[in-house]
DNA sequence: GTCTATATTCCGATAGAC
DNA sequence: GTCTATCGGAATATAGAC
């Protein structure tokens, strides 16, 4: 996209990067330039260089996570829908093994205390996911491989909302939590 | 419990009920002393005199939830489980109206950046309800009014999933995704 | 129990040298 | 692009008067 030497962008990369984890495991409010800055040994006027505001680098954080997700997603487009829906859990089931959860349940409780810009880059995250789903799962039922009750847009929201509850809930009480919730919804899906 | 005059506690219970409700719409590391001292029209010195630290008062505000979860379960005790259910669901549709998310929800994103004592609240809390709703699924499919697959602890983490996420998610999408999720919800569990 | 006043620390952000 | 230095503000928390 832009016209730009590649050792220019690194620590650009690095940051937004650093970022993505910090929002994960501690919430957007939570961490400061400092906490980028430390680890990567440099100092924040650096940070503030690249992202002027702390809100400039959660719009680039959620939007490297949209297109990340838009190229997965991608990806899978020619294996069967039942199998997509597995890829999709095997994405937040890596997240958990890192530590980390879900964007979308780290910002949305904070949500109301983001600048307008950034919440409508969560709005429209939450909407790619929400819509991709949604079209597997019609799509899936069509072809007999996924079978569930209610419009698959409801079937959708209930499977994104365990997928994401599930890493905030193994947080708290143990990471055997999303192995038995994955486990259980995918057989639900299977399920005539 | 404690000795104390009737007015002694009013500050107490209403700076209670304020950090309450600026957790569930902001987050506990995104509110402060003044957001609870000034609707209260008080200064944040009183707020530190009934709470020396943030996390005293974050403690008392996981310990009154589980009070009230526990007598709330309590009160419904003589229901058939599946109405239990809905009981549930309604306690999250109406924290929805009131623009609120479930503690849990809020607390469990910034698990890691909160004391030692508030995570040891917070765990407890998970377990309560959990423990809760595992039985009454258990209960309520013994008795033939519940219906689902797999273990009821496993359910019961599926559906205490849905009901957090759906709050979480339509604080983003818009509020019409709890209505649909929890429908669907409790349609699956009747269904044989 | 509540106040005023303040200590301390940290944060996001900016200016200007290099 | 990164640095040093610093501003302005806000946060948690405490001391001491009333």
């Amino acid at each position: 996209m832009r016209q730009m030497a590649a050792n220019m962008s690194e620590t650009r990369d690095k940051i937004v990067a650093m970022a993505d984890r910090l929002v994960r495991t501690q919430g957007f409010n939570a961490f400061s330039y400092k906490d980028i800055a430390a680890p990567l040994e440099i100092k924040n006027a650096a940070v503030h260089y690249h992202f002027p505001a702390k809100a400039d680098l959660g719009i680039e954080v959620v939007e490297q996570e949209i297109e990340k997700f838009r190229s997965q997603t991608s990806r899978w487009k020619k294996l069967p829908e039942d199998e997509q829906v597995v890829k999709l859990t095997e994405v937040f089931r890596r997240h958990s093994q890192e530590g980390n959860i879900c964007l979308m349940g780290s910002l949305a409780p904070d949500f109301r205390t983001l600048s307008p810009a950034m919440q409508a880059k969560v709005l429209e995250m939450a909407n790619a996911i929400i819509d991709w789903l949604t079209q597997c799962l019609e799509q899936g039922r069509k072809q007999g491989r996924l079978h569930f009750k209610g419009t698959a847009h409801t079937r959708a929201l209930i499977i994104i909302s365990n997928l994401q509850a599930s890493l905030l809930l193994s947080r708290v009480i143990g990471s055997s939590a999303i192995r038995d919730i994955t486990e259980q919804l995918l057989a639900d899906l299977r399920q005539k």
